[in-house]
This record gives structure tokens, C-alpha cells and sequence, in this order.
DNA sequence: CACGCTGATGTCACCTGATGACATCAGCGG
DNA sequence: CCGCTGATGTCATCAGGTGACATCAGCGTG
């Protein structure tokens, strides 16, 4: 089932990070990533939705993990605690390659349009982990609450730990953040 | 200067919600939106830099007013307060016609493109709100954090307003959310 | 082995969002 | 009355994105 080299989605993936990370997101063109590739237009808009996604795809798969993290949680957990499970979990397949991450980081800080895509994607993981906190009982604004503080977390966190001197492990600087916010909001 | 009606920017912002709640933000088109205002395609764009920005244009002046309440605040107030007095003030000039926040807000919702753009000016907001804290001499971390987890409560707080059954202040909504927030991770 | 099916790709046409360049014209100050 | 200014119209053009249809390698089947 393949005339062509097969592996295009990923040929396609490599080629616009390296594009977007040369000139930029704006000044790549579609037919220029395509070309790279050895496809055309039409075949990368079979493979990506769109012109950012290409730097997304993964994310579904992460929302996955997260959930399943945190629905393997005790059911004695709190929900902070059920969502830092799932914190965790997406620490442990983004943290791997700090050198990747903080490149695709690059790209994605450098355009508004790519920072707005990220930012879905997290807001997405935040009602998908309120939604099954609700499910497991927790109140309806503590579980929206809890996620979106999760995140906000998480946020924090990766920049720390993409812009750290020292190649630490994305899960202590995770713990260490939440710690910090549980003593910011108890200061006041 | 103006030998063609005044206001053309009023009449396309009202034309654009009026045709984005009647028949979806995709499927109106930007010609549309003009001709209802009695202008062209081409001043639509003069006006309003995308055809998404039409509905966030007083987001700027919502940075403003909220960063002067953040740098009014004492500084004797800690982080999390500052930031809940930038809240404050925001919520005095959102909160004050429900009727169209909610409006606007089923609008936004029902679009991801939208969303993607409210989820920006938020997210700019917090940027800015961590800016001001450092400045004040608030920890790097701690700044990110408070400014963060500051829009976390108002997003929460925002929505629980906007779905109550009474009518409330959601200055008192964001009170409310941020003592919830501080029991949620105090239970930790 | 020939046949037809399947799925990924190419090709073409087309729409819409967005932008640059230039023309137009009302009102304003001089 | 004249010329400047600023908002708008007009035209051309590009890039993102989509639908419809053609193409062709490999696969299973009779």
C-alpha cells in the first residue's frame, strides 16, 4: 500500500519543525514544508489540520495518559492530588528530551498564532481532568479549580525547567512548584 | 473627515456578534459582516486586525485597568492579593451586564478559533500581572504562579457567574473561588 | 494469473482570510 | 479658495484550507 517512501507524516513533522525553527512559522509556507517532505500541499492537510497542528499531534495522546493517570488514583486522593498524579504522567513523556522540548518551545514562543494552539491544548487537558474529577465526586467548581490550578502548575513548572541552568527532572520541579503555591496561598 | 456614516468601527463590531451568535463565527463571512455595516471587506480589516479580534478589542484596556489595580495594591499586600485586586478590578468592568457576557461568551465558546484567542488575551494578562509582581520584588517563581493561578480563579469564578441561576457580583464570585482555592490546597 | 478492491497520494478548481498599492473625496485650517 | 489629511473604496494578489476526482501499488480472491 505505498508507492511512495513511506512515512510521510513524519518526514512532514521534521520538515516544519526545522522550517519553522530557520525562518520562522509565518514565512513557511505549506508548499515549502510539503516540498521538503517530498509530498504535496494537499497530502499535509491530509495529515494535519492545519498549519500549526503539525506541532501538536501528539497532545491527544497526552491528555490519555494524564487521564488514565489520574483516574488510577486512589479514590482516597485529593483532587489536587489526583490531578498532580496526572501532572506527573505528562512530566514523564515530555520530560525526556529537554533539548527537544526546549526548541519546539522556541518555535511555539516566537508566533502568537502557535502560542494560542498550545494554549488550547492545555485548556483542553484542564476540562478533560475537571470533567473526570467531577465524575469521581468532587464538587463542581473544586474540580474545575483543581485542574485549572494543575495546569497553571504545570505552566509554571515547564518554564522553569526548560530555562534551568541544569537538566533536572520535570516531576521534582513540578513537586517543588505545587509546594510553592500551597505556601502562597496559605500566606495570605 | 468622514463623508460616510461615523462609527464604522461600533457597526462592525455590533453587525460581527449579531452574525457570529445567528449562524456560527465560521460560517459568516468577513463580506458580511462589512456589507451589514455599510462598509467594505477592506475596511473591516482596517478596523479589526483579524476577523476574530472584533470580539476581543476591549481587551486591551482590561490589561491596563487591572495591571493599575495590581500596582495600587500595597506593598505590604502579598502576591496573591495584589493579583486579587487586579481581579477586582476586571471584574468591575466585565461583570457589570451579564446578559452580554453571556452573549458573548456562548459566541466564544462554540468556536475553537475564538477560544484559542480568549485563552491568548488571558494568558497575556497573566504575563503581564507576573511582570508587575516581579518589578514589586516578588519572586520569579512565586510571580509566575500568583499571576497564573490568579487567572485560574477568575476563569472558574467567570464561568460560575455566568451560569448562576441569581444574578451576583462577580467581584463576590472571585471571593468566594479564591477562599475555595485556598481550602483545596490548604487539604493537601 | 487476472481481477477488483483499498488506501494513500496527486491534480485541479475554488473559496475565504488577509494585505499591499493606489485612487477618492469630505472637511478642516490657512 | 486651496491644499492637506484621514478614512474609505477599488483592485490585485497571496496563502491557508477543502471538495471532487484521478491514479496507482499492493493485497486478497477466485
Amino acid at each position: 500500500m505505498g508507492r511512495w517512501e513511506p512515512g510521510a507524516g513524519s518526514r512532514l513533522r521534521e520538515a516544519a519543525l526545522a522550517l519553522y525553527l530557520e525562518r520562522g512559522f509565518e514565512q513557511t509556507m505549506v508548499a515549502d514544508i510539503a516540498e521538503r517532505a517530498g509530498v504535496t500541499a494537499r497530502t499535509f492537510f491530509r495529515h494535519f489540520a492545519d498549519k500549526r497542528e503539525v506541532l501538536f499531534d501528539g497532545s491527544s495522546e497526552l491528555e490519555e495518559k494524564s487521564v488514565a493517570a489520574l483516574e488510577a488514583a486512589p479514590a482516597t486522593a485529593s483532587a489536587l492530588d489526583a490531578v498532580a498524579a496526572a501532572l506527573d504522567a505528562v512530566a514523564g513523556m515530555v520530560g525526556g528530551d529537554r533539548e527537544f522540548a526546549r526548541t519546539r518551545q522556541t518555535v511555539i514562543m516566537a508566533n502568537a498564532d502557535l502560542r494560542e494552539r498550545e494554549l488550547i491544548k492545555l485548556a483542553s487537558m484542564s476540562a478533560v481532568l475537571a470533567d473526570r474529577l467531577r465524575r469521581r465526586g468532587v464538587g463542581d467548581t473544586e474540580a474545575g479549580l483543581a485542574a485549572e490550578t494543575g495546569v497553571a502548575v504545570f505552566r509554571v513548572a515547564f518554564e522553569r525547567w526548560i530555562n534551568a541552568t541544569e537538566d533536572r527532572d520535570l516531576r521534582d520541579v513540578i513537586r517543588e512548584t505545587l509546594a510553592q503555591l500551597r505556601a502562597l496561598t496559605a500566606a495570605g
